[in-house]
DNA sequence: CTAGAATTTGAGATAAATCTCATTTTTGAG
DNA sequence: CTCAAAAATGAGATTTATCTCAAATTCTAG
């Protein structure tokens, strides 16, 4: 899973066009890991890619379609790791538990895909909101079973995000802290409307079996 | 507290250069709050202000100042008022529900204040963390009450300030709802290890008291 | 009222960035 | 191998800011 290569992984044989193209996206996502979203420069991805600036126009409109390409598909990619990564889990907190847990972990195991992530949040509304869908199916699950006591709204998808983010973000700036995570996914849990202890147990059973 | 000439008030029988400076900080307020702290741009500021540009930089040595002493001081005034709001309050989960819903109140009532509000903590963690602290103090009761079951760390009560800009920032895009900001109070409380049912009663509460 | 000090002014120097396009280079089909 | 189409190139037009500074204006103390 390099993510170094996420896009030209899948070129080969391809032609030229799909090639230059790959390694655009690719170098958007280093200069996106490095200075962030908001200060990836035109020139700094066509550097980055090793291609003359005008390249970049061959290939994308404009700065924003490049990084709403990138998002998307940072997104979609972590989607899919986090849905194989519960499928076979049956209870709410488990689910909702291991998904946090993954994700956070992939966002800082490929410190690029953080980035990316954290920018695509912030910076996208719309991506925050297809990003936020994947919880709200645990979420409803555990209302059908009992476990959790909210008020399903985009408003509290919102909050529960926000602490993700700010997870990723801490343990991005000062150090990676499995305890950080932890202590995110019983806050969720929290959140739900469990216990203290109850969200504890969870979040201690949910590791034990990964 | 006329948020227009926040700056300008206090400057009666000053000398020139301090209602110059008063007028450049009121129109730097007025321009964040339309346009955001990232896009406040020093043209905006004169022009709002009714001065030149060249003026600015007599009383300001760049752009970055200018919103720093902005956000300090719309901090402070809002802290002020939160203190006096909760001076009388014993109980911790009273005080913290007192406060979180005086701030969104506030940044709300105040659209201006609150758009420099949700841009300091946003691109200033010096001021972040200064807000912070009121918090602080509260939760330090609450555990010491054995009313909050709480890990005290800055990370926890980023995840807290997350949730409320959250709120403020949803409520300014679709309109204000005090349901959304009761909501955020309990979800404060949950976070806090209180029960669904003593975090909604906690809230009520503190409400009618108001 | 006056003159020197303080303040304001706004044109323009400077500094990024984005995006365009005529030209050159590369590609790959026949 | 050839050559027309595709792709890449990079200089520079354009845009949009910040910040400087000599000149004009406004204050204020005597």
């Amino acid at each position: 899973m390099k993510a170094q290569h996420h896009f030209q992984a899948d070129t080969k044989g391809l032609g030229k066009r799909a090639r230059t193209r790959a390694a655009l996206l690719d170098g958007a996502i280093s200069v996106i890991a490095e200075k962030g979203m908001a200060d990836a420069k035109i020139t700094d991805i066509t550097d980055q890619a090793g291609l003359a600036n005008g390249t970049f126009y061959n290939h994308f409109a404009d700065r924003e379609q490049i990084l709403r390409e990138v998002a998307y598909s940072v997104a979609e990619e972590v989607g899919r790791e986090i849905d194989a990564s519960i499928s076979a889990l049956k209870a709410a907190p488990a689910r909702v538990v291991t998904a946090t847990w993954r994700f956070i972990s992939l966002a800082l195991e490929e410190p690029e895909w953080g980035s990316v992530l954290i920018g695509a949040v912030e910076h996208m509304p719309a991506i925050r909101k297809d990003v936020l869908q994947y919880l709200r199916g645990d979420l409803e699950k555990g209302i059908a079973q009992g476990v959790f006591d909210i008020n399903l709204t985009p408003f509290l998808l919102d909050q529960i995000g926000a602490m993700v983010v700010v997870s990723i973000r801490t343990q991005m700036e000062f150090g990676v802290d499995p305890g950080k995570t932890a202590e995110t996914c019983e806050n969720i849990l929290r959140l739900c409307g469990q216990t203290p202890s109850a969200a504890r147990r969870a979040v201690a059973k949910a590791l034990k079996s990964t």
